[in-house]
DNA sequence: TAACTGACTCGGC
DNA sequence: AGCCGAGCCAGTT
């Protein structure tokens, strides 16, 4: 069997592994928060929690938009708050959807935690 | 093509 | 309780 495809840029068929973080990272409910190891986890691949947050700097492009301000590190804290903008928007948005934040810290982070893992289930 | 990078995480001091 | 180093994967240069 001959490789097919040499140079896929076909956008209908680009199912990569971003796309898998976008779609879960999608799933995340209003007024929750996950962490990029959830996610890995919950993908399989938990030891690479670094792609996740590295799906989520290019989510930007993703269509529909991803909620990527529900994504903090480990510790509920918004380490990627500086990639949404010069200014807070990160927490802005978050605030808008009544967490509350405190010192770029999500407070009671595990309350508004949603493991996908367990959560989404499936 | 090989090397580097990075919105992470964990374990040890 | 906070800081440091190593492991990890895939996309980018």
């Amino acid at each position: 069997m001959a490789k097919a495809q040499h140079h896929l840029k076909d956008p209908t068929n680009k199912h990569s592994f971003f796309e898998d973080v976008w779609d879960v990272a999608r799933q995340i409910p209003k007024g929750r928060v996950t962490s990029y190891g959830a996610i890995a986890n919950y993908l399989g691949t938990k030891m690479s929690a670094r792609m996740v947050g590295w799906a989520m700097g290019a989510a930007g492009n993703a269509k529909p938009k991803v909620p990527a301000h529900r994504v903090v590190n480990s510790v509920g804290l918004l380490s990627g708050k500086m990639h949404f903008g010069p200014h807070d928007e990160m927490q802005k948005r978050l605030e808008k959807e009544k967490i509350k934040i405190e010192k770029d810290k999500v407070v009671d982070f595990e309350k508004v935690f949603w493991d996908p893992a367990k959560e989404l289930m499936l």
